[in-house]
DNA sequence: TGTACATCAGTGAACGCGCGTTCACTGATGTAC
DNA sequence: TGTACATCAGTGAACGCGCGTTCACTGATGTAC
């Protein structure tokens, strides 16, 4: 039964990615060792050949997470020409489409509330790809100090993270639809 | 054994009291009924003569959790001197003892994530809360029609609940207050 | 290059534990006369 | 107003279940000669 090197590495790879989405879809405390590794293609008893505990698999889901929204953020600031970029990241963030897709949208909006009650490791892991963000989002505040800049950056990405997770708990979809569409034209000029 | 309509009512009241502390302070999925109960000075053994399921108490707790901070802001909003209404609010919103004291913090901050995959009685209660909140905040924005005036304070009040819950997530003590400080700055004059 | 043996990725059963929920029981409260 | 009985708030043991973690085992991979 034992996989080669590569093989192994691979899987490992896998059940992260995995467990970043179930994570996300389903919340952290809420989805079992056992339901990750069925979803990779596993049976539960391998998880200890690769992780230490499930604290260390949800930090590294945690980064792998916050690196996939790093890139996308990354993508989509470089796609869009010189001034846009901020308008294109505002309106990929609060789009319907991110608040539908839990499973692959930012873990910060995603994982917030527990993610403020998990360990060191996992929160540094946030910490850094959420920096990522506001120095991407104080790039795109021009006319400023760069000091106001990141200022405003750091709101901005607060707000935006706010927003999307507002617009998942409320019942009301209009009301939802106006969250993210208000936050989209008030963050340009904040 | 039996206690009189009034002091069950009491008795009822307490439980819910308690759950709402509870579940901002360890979160929904990781607070038992056993831990409830015991908090509230009782056995989980007569959990069900008050209630029919956890999740009945979820949507209670959260009902109770939105009032007090409605009440908070409110008293917050009325105290103050005209003018200086917003202010007050987003200077008490987005204070440190507030990130602090997630007990008795913002529901919304706390338990935002876990809200996002709640059923429909807690979210319509969260719903509900958050709208007065709104309400609150768009009478504080004068000099603008009540139209930009509601959509400031459902970015305001959306940015509010991220830069709390992004100040709990972060492990950096001076960026958690940054985005605090920084909220608190830019979100008066949006 | 070929052979013998150690390693270890993955399996599947088992562990103790805490969870939400149920239930028989107790005895004070509420009610019908 | 006093008595007899039904009600039911709260207790504590028990339920099945899924959790995170452990372990003996398998057999292909990696390694030493």
């Amino acid at each position: 039964m034992r996989k080669s090197k590569l093989e192994a590495a691979e899987t490992r790879r896998r059940i992260v990615k995995t467990a970043a989405a179930e994570f996300r879809r389903k919340g952290i405390r809420s989805t079992g060792l056992s339901d990750v590794m069925a979803t990779a293609g596993l049976t539960h008893g391998g998880f200890y050949r690769h992780f230490a505990s499930k604290d260390e698999l949800v930090a590294e889901a945690c980064a792998a997470a916050m690196q996939s929204l790093d890139e996308t953020a990354e993508a989509a600031a470089c796609r869009s020409v010189a001034k846009k970029g901020l308008e294109v990241l505002l309106t990929s963030y609060l789009s319907t489409d991110h608040r539908d897709n839990v499973a692959n949208g930012c873990p910060l909006a995603g994982l917030g509330s527990e993610l403020a009650r998990s360990d060191n490791k996992t929160r540094a892991a946030a910490t850094a790809g959420f920096l990522k963000v506001v120095d991407m989002l104080a790039k795109q505040y021009r006319q400023t100090s760069p000091e106001r800049a990141r200022a405003r950056a750091l709101v901005a990405a607060a707000a935006m993270v706010g927003a999307v997770t507002m617009s998942r708990i409320v019942t009301d979809p209009k009301l939802s639809a106006a969250i993210l569409h208000s936050a989209r034209k008030y963050l340009v000029r904040i």
